[in-house]
DNA sequence: CCCCTTTATTTGTCTGACAACTACGGCCAA
DNA sequence: TTGGCCGTAGTTGTCAGACAAATAAAGGGG
């Protein structure tokens, strides 16, 4: 965590917080530095980044304005976190219902995905991702056996995918990820919703070497955690 | 257009041509300087660039690794550009096949997301997009007649509608942009897709002061035209 | 073989300066 | 009055050099 990864995420906290309202121009950079302690360029990387968010926009010889607060929009898409922590951001209560989870041997396309051999082991986990106890999506994990140590204690799967694989020396900085749209009464398990359409991101989680670490697929229930975005030029 | 946009371009270029395939550390940032004839600095704002859009990964007295080549995913959805631009980006013909044209006094809802009063007038496009003839996509624009001088002349709507607003002056900047999904035979006319799921982007976008410009939805044919992107921490 | 130290490399931050661009007010002429 | 021109202040983009902090690799000692 360096200086302005802090002074960034203050900034967006208050530029959530309407402190600058969409249409005002935020103080020149010369004052924010003095205002933070630090130089110019510290709060310049700090500005890269609400940029890159698509929260505001510098210009040359103008100054850095407010297009989009980004309150409007709990979950953004473009953020990968551990649903568990994205639904408690919502002020939500995180929970999952796990289905099944099963051994079995890799298949040829998952084996071209995750760079191992067609012989390789994965746990498949199936699991219900709720939020206040209702089911927001269904999610199908295929994680390898030889990232975990070998040994898949069911036990041991209890919460995020995440922790999990972190305790095993496995830490997802990216993930490559696809969108879709799906329809059908053969999605899910249990409760059904009445509109069975869903959204889907298929992810392949790298590492901080772009290394695979495990792929997911997760049906989000159409109207039931909604996604936004800012895009930007 | 900045140096250090030139350069972040250059550099995504290159990455996207495997010059450094996923894994491998980038030149350090001296060296880059050196090369492009800049100072350390510029190569820096066009490296966050690339760490913005999850193509790299840069670590502190470590470098900056490569972890996704990004020619996996043709349509980055956080890019906002007019679907004609990134339909020819894929190597496809793009095209647009009118259905309506009509002017109609806003809805109460849209005269709050655009922030005009309600008695304002819009115009209301309904066309469908294709890539080499074929139909990706079923858009609805909503453009107050106020942004385009009042009169709306039918044959002045041919092309892309940021062209069009562009030259009345209003030039987008951002988009906020709700996700979804769809399905349903009311969605769309003409000639259906076998299975009707739609990829739905509802999007307002802004100018470079925050301003609305005008609404849209679009309705993406699962399957046709495959949106990605790179999520990252 | 393992652990610690050293060393070189790399990124993060600082300082100060100048160039380039923008917005704004004042001025002048039509 | 109106329109355009111009200068000025303020802002961001870029530059140069320097040091701090983190990392990775090599080497040495037990």
């Amino acid at each position: 965590m360096t200086q302005s990864d802090r002074i960034a995420r203050d900034l967006r906290e208050r530029v959530e917080s309407d402190e600058w309202p969409t249409g005002r121009r935020l103080p020149g950079e010369h004052q924010l530095a003095t205002h933070y302690g630090v130089s110019r360029s510290t709060v310049r990387t700090a500005l890269q980044d609400l940029e890159s968010r698509g929260l505001t926009v510098t210009r040359h010889g103008s100054g850095t304005v407010v297009v989009a607060t980004g309150h409007d929009h709990q979950a953004d898409i473009r953020r990968l976190e551990s649903m568990t922590e994205t639904i408690r951001r919502r002020g939500l209560e995180p929970g999952m219902r796990f289905r099944s989870i099963a051994i079995r041997t890799i298949s040829k396309e998952e084996a071209e995905e995750l760079q191992l051999s067609p012989s390789a082991e994965v746990v498949e986990i199936e699991r219900a991702l709720t939020a206040d106890a209702e089911v927001v999506a269904f999610s199908y994990d295929v994680i390898p056996v030889a990232h975990l140590g070998g040994a898949p204690d069911p036990s041991e799967i209890t919460g995020s995918v995440f922790a999990l694989l972190g305790r095993h020396g496995h830490h997802v900085a990216v993930a490559t990820t696809e969108l879709h749209a799906a329809h059908g009464d053969d999605i899910g398990w249990g409760e059904r919703p009445e509109d069975p359409s869903y959204l889907v991101l298929v992810q392949n989680h790298l590492d901080g070497e772009g290394r695979p670490v495990f792929l997911s697929s997760t049906y989000f229930i159409e109207g039931r955690f909604p996604f936004g975005l800012v895009r930007h030029r």
